[in-house]
RNA sequence: GGGGCGUUAGCUCAACUGGGAGAGCGAUGCCUUUGCAAGGCAUAGGUUACCGGUUCGAUCCCGGUACGCUCCA
């Protein structure tokens, strides 16, 4: 509890009336009056249950305790979650806006009862609590009891229904079904009977019992109690719980409507103050409470995301382009959209929006305060990058308008709707609505075809190749089989081991024996296995395995055909608690119960090894230079290179790089020792520094990875301070002895991979030293090239760039090498430009003589070969040309001997256009003496030929074209 | 993981069917002006992201790579 608590509510005289007071005294009747235990709200992020995207309701915190598996030190709870409603199973998103009683973001008031009290409490304490503390008139209340289920053989609830009847006049008093009245958690799981208190707006001595759950807004559910009592069975059948819970939930938006006696949960003063925040901002006219109006929707839709948004921030979500990330996203340019259309904003306005959320919300939730200001900066951030593509998709679809008006059409297509949606990330409702605006409509339909088909396309790929289907029943059925587990103690150490074959998969079935088939799959089970399956981001094992002649149980002819057994394995993946040998049979015959040797391929162990060992010193080492903020986001180690994604701010600088390459390097170079045992996770949790994956659930016991100190050294001494000073981490991989081994650290790039993630990818080993052998290389290539000139500098130059590209060095070298390259560029390119202005200037020499020389023969066509001129100096002789000869029609030929070539080039005033020589055609003429072709407008046209021992021909050619025109 | 789109001057963006890469802003210089704001004239600035292919010829067509955006799972 804050210290700010106000005093209880007790005399009934100083009834709450603000949200504040409303959310206060809930708690403190619980805790108070019927003694229970503030529970503060959970994050609205679950940082530790997959299942859920976000925190939906007040029981989710207390879920471990419902299943049985988790206890408090109390019995009796109660809080104001923070709930949010979008993207998932739960999803307003849609309605927001539209009414007046959905959000995405909403507190739920709840209290709960761990096997303490029951149904008596609950209702009693309800009933007491709406009617003697916030004062509503017991006659405009009512109650639905669950009316049984025979078919579910679920008795009715007369216990809760006697207990409304002594509270409430008896036809307010309503049976309900099991829809309404029976709640359950999941498919299987604690499940029971449910009360529903509602409440009737208009009241004034009518009988409202016939509204009750009809989807009338003036009579709505307020609060719902939830009676654990029975345990749903995987077989459906219903078990009564040794121990019952209570767990009750209503919603405080629109008890505060009530209380405030207002028809709309908008008009209370949770969000008058959001919308004044909103007008000021925005400039638009005041809010007018409309269903139908387009400003009074845009407040609705701004308060309601810029709540929810702030709300998800703070307690650690980013937006981003998947997962709940992705739902947020959405959100906030629901919410920009609006603001941008409706009331016609410009620039990032939503982070103005912050702080009036936070003085709203901030006393019942203080920790909004100290994060308000990264939340307005994160969301300023999406905010610019969203009006990016804003900008982008408003001219696309101003495009796609014009298009179609212009051919009298007044449906915006399906393709340019999917294409707005595809590549500017435009939602089809502002496409409609953009389309509304314009007097034009959309062909939704259609676009939603073309939705489904990206859908297919999406999906229809990948799951390919080498990929071997193991599903669930296959499991059972080696469960049925009583095949034990695969031993895989053996992985870490990896040594060859005796194993025998347990079963053959053959993708769809399971085979007593196979045959050698180079082109058939295959999935082998064994009792024990030394190799590691793929898993927490390491690439399986490679390997063999196969028969010994001496122990072969094989048959007598096989033993006398000579060829002992082998089975090459290309995968390895878990399935269930089997290890799956993935692979093809590539000598002999294979059978269940033969016996041989496994073996996994060393080389690739070791890579993968040193690979893995370095991606934690990698990990250590960024937090060092880049910040504690630096948060795993996954990992890829295979025996090429390792892949490291993580959550940072901002890219590396180029000093940064270096700086981790320097850390990781320096601990290689001091041989640290690399430790790896499994403690409890109670035990490992407890040593100082240790890092854990953010939300990732670990065994117990957990495998722990050090390096730097054994593990039994930390464990002796957990709380050691110098402990902070090393890497320890969970993890299930395999890892080298000492750092040694991985013998060299390059970090080959950095890049990002969505916003506010970055991706690093580095080597190790006998590539790490390739990659700096390499570098070292190209930087004396560049010295050199330092003092050739022209052609020259010009192709090796090319050549550098090419090499550049393709050689796998660090990203330190490789941003050096760039720099010192600048000048080389500089250099190569003013070579060039010296060049072509000396084959133009030839060019055009020549042309002069020749142009003196025709000036006599007044507009009759000049047709001549220049030497050595390429197609942009030939162009630039005829533009002198044709300085002089205003009124002559021009053709020039160059040949290329060396290259193969002929280049052409023409031009013709208009005078000869008339007579019907055009220079594109004129052109062809040429080019096709010798073998090439060509083309252009009327007044220039350049051609090729292929074949420079023809020029003669060609200049015949262009002459005899020419004189049968003019 | 898979798909779509994009990358052209310092910035924002054009360029028809494959035929000589442009505009606006900015930069620089000169002129006009007592000065400023501005205006006029001129100039520089490009490996059309990179690599390869097709073609007589590629910013444009095809394939690949990098980077960015975006959608789906």
């Amino acid at each position: 509890m804050s210290a700010s608590t106000p005093a209880p509510a007790s005399g009934h005289s100083t009834r709450p009336t603000t949200a504040a007071e409303i959310r206060q005294a809930f708690i403190n009747f619980f805790i108070e009056r019927a003694g229970h235990t503030f529970a503060p709200s959970s994050p609205v992020v679950p940082h530790d249950d997959p299942t859920l995207l976000f925190t939906n309701a007040g029981m989710n915190q207390f879920k471990d305790v419902f299943l049985g598996r988790g206890k408090r030190d109390y019995t009796r709870a109660v809080n104001t979650q923070k709930c949010i409603r979008a993207g998932g199973k739960h999803n307003d998103l849609e309605d927001v806006g539209k009414d007046t009683y959905h959000h995405t973001f909403f507190e739920m008031l709840g209290n709960w009862s761990f096997g303490d009290y029951f149904k008596e409490e609950s209702i009693r304490w309800g009933f007491e609590l709406l009617t003697k503390v916030y004062g509503l008139d017991r006659n405009r209340l009512y109650a639905t009891w669950f009316e049984g289920h025979p078919a579910s053989g679920l008795a009715p609830d007369l216990e809760a229904k006697a207990i409304w009847e002594s509270l409430l006049p008896t036809d307010h008093v309503i049976p309900g079904n099991m829809k309404d009245n029976f709640w359950e958690m999941g498919e299987t799981g604690p499940c029971g009977p449910c009360t529903e208190i509602h409440f009737d707006r208009i009241g004034g001595g009518r009988n409202a019992a016939h509204l009750v759950n009809s989807g009338d807004p003036d009579v709505l559910e307020i609060w719902n109690h939830v009676f654990i009592q029975f345990n749903r069975e995987p077989d459906r059948s219903l078990k009564p719980l040794p121990a019952k819970h209570v767990d009750t939930g209503m919603g405080l938006e629109r008890l505060v409507s009530v209380i405030q006696d207002k028809r709309s949960n908008y008009d209370t003063d949770l969000w008058t103050p959001i919308f004044e925040a909103i007008r000021v901002r925005t400039g638009a006219r005041a809010y007018t409470g409309k269903l139908e109006d387009h400003v009074d929707i845009a407040y609705r839709v701004i308060a309601d995301h810029i709540r929810c948004l702030t709300m998800a921030l703070t307690d650690g979500a980013t937006p981003s382009n998947e997962g709940r990330g992705y739902v947020l996203r959405r959100i906030l340019r629901r919410a920009v959209r609006h603001g941008h259309q409706t009331l016609g904003v410009r620039g990032p306005f939503l982070r103005d929006l912050v702080p009036a959320v936070v003085s709203s919300l901030g006393g019942a939730f203080p920790e909004l305060v100290p994060a308000a200001k990264r939340v307005a900066q994160l969301i300023e951030d999406e905010e610019i990058q969203f009006g990016k593509t804003l900008e982008r998709g408003l001219a696309l679809f101003a495009d796609a308008a014009l298009r179609v008006k212009k051919v009298g059409g007044n449906t915006i297509s399906a393709e340019d709707a999917f294409r707005l949606h595809d590549t500017s990330g435009f939602p089809i409702d502002l496409t409609q609505v953009m389309a509304e605006e314009a007097g034009m409509t959309v062909d939704v339909a259609g676009y939603e075809a073309l939705m489904e088909s990206a859908r297919e396309r999406s999906r229809s790929v990948g799951g390919g190749a080498e990929g071997m289907h193991f599903p669930p029943d296959a499991i059972a059925k080696l469960e049925e089989l009583s095949i034990k587990p695969t031993d895989d103690h053996g992985k870490f150490a990896g040594k060859p081991t005796n194993a025998t074959i347990m079963a053959i998969w053959n993708g769809r079935n399971f085979d007593q024996h196979v045959e050698a088939d180079s082109s058939n799959m295959l999935a082998f089970v064994f009792d024990r296995t030394p190799m590691y399956a793929e898993m927490g981001g390491q690439v399986a094992d490679h390997g063999s395995f196969r028969t010994d002649r001496a122990h072969s149980h094989g048959s007598e002819i096989e033993r006398s055909s000579g060829g002992n057994a082998v089975l090459e394995i290309t995968d390895v993946q878990r399935a269930g608690n089997y290890v799956l040998h993935i692979g093809r049979v590539t000598h002999g015959r294979l059978a269940c119960g033969e016996m041989g040797q496994l073996m996994l391929a060393r080389d690739r162990r070791d890579a993968i090894r040193a690979n893995h060992s370095a991606t934690h010193a990698l990990n250590f080492a960024l937090r060092a230079v880049a910040g504690e903020d630096v948060e795993q986001k996954g990992s890829l180690v295979d025996d090429e290179k390792l892949r490291f994604d993580y959550a940072a701010k901002s890219a590396l600088s180029l000093e940064q790089i270096a700086e981790v390459e320097r850390r990781v390097n320096a601990s290689i170079h001091a041989n640290d020792v690399v430790d790896a045992r499994e403690v409890p996770l109670g035990v490992a949790r407890g040593i100082n520094g240790v890092r854990a994956v953010f939300g990732e659930r670990y065994p117990d016991p957990v495998r722990v990875v050090s390096i730097g100190a054994t593990v039994a050294e930390l464990v002796s001494k957990p709380d050691n301070a110098k402990w902070k000073e090393l890497s320890i981490e969970f993890c299930g991989g395999t890892h080298v002895g000492s750092m040694g081994e991985a013998k060299r650290f390059v970090l080959v790039s950095e890049g990002g991979l969505a916003a506010g993630v970055r991706r690093v990818i580095a080597l190790t080993g006998a590539r790490a030293i390739a990659a700096q052998m390499a570098a070292d290389g190209f930087a004396a290539r560049m010295k050199d090239a330092m003092r050739l000139e022209g052609d020259a500098l010009v192709s090796e130059m090319t050549d550098i760039a090419k090499l550049m590209e393709a050689l796998e060095i660090g990203a330190v070298a490789r941003a050096e090498l760039d720099r010192a390259m600048d000048p080389l560029r500089e250099k190569a390119k003013s070579a060039r430009k010296q060049a072509e202005g000396a084959a133009r200037e030839l060019a055009v020499a020549q042309v002069r003589e020749l142009v003196e020389a025709h000036t006599a023969r007044g507009s009759s066509p000049l047709v001549a070969m220049i030497n050595g001129a390429d197609a942009p100096a030939l162009l630039a002789a005829i533009d002198a040309a044709r300085a002089k000869l205003t009124e002559t029609p021009i053709l020039l030929i160059s040949p290329d001997f060396e290259g193969g070539k002929v280049a052409i080039a023409a031009t013709c005033p208009k005078s000869a256009n008339e007579k019907g020589l055009k220079a594109g055609d004129w052109v062809k003429a040429a080019a096709q003496a010798c073998g090439g072709a060509g083309g252009g407008r009327p007044d220039t046209a350049q051609a090729g030929g292929k074949d420079p021992s023809k020029t003669r021909e060609a200049l015949d050619a262009a002459i005899a074209f020419a004189s049968g025109k003019v």
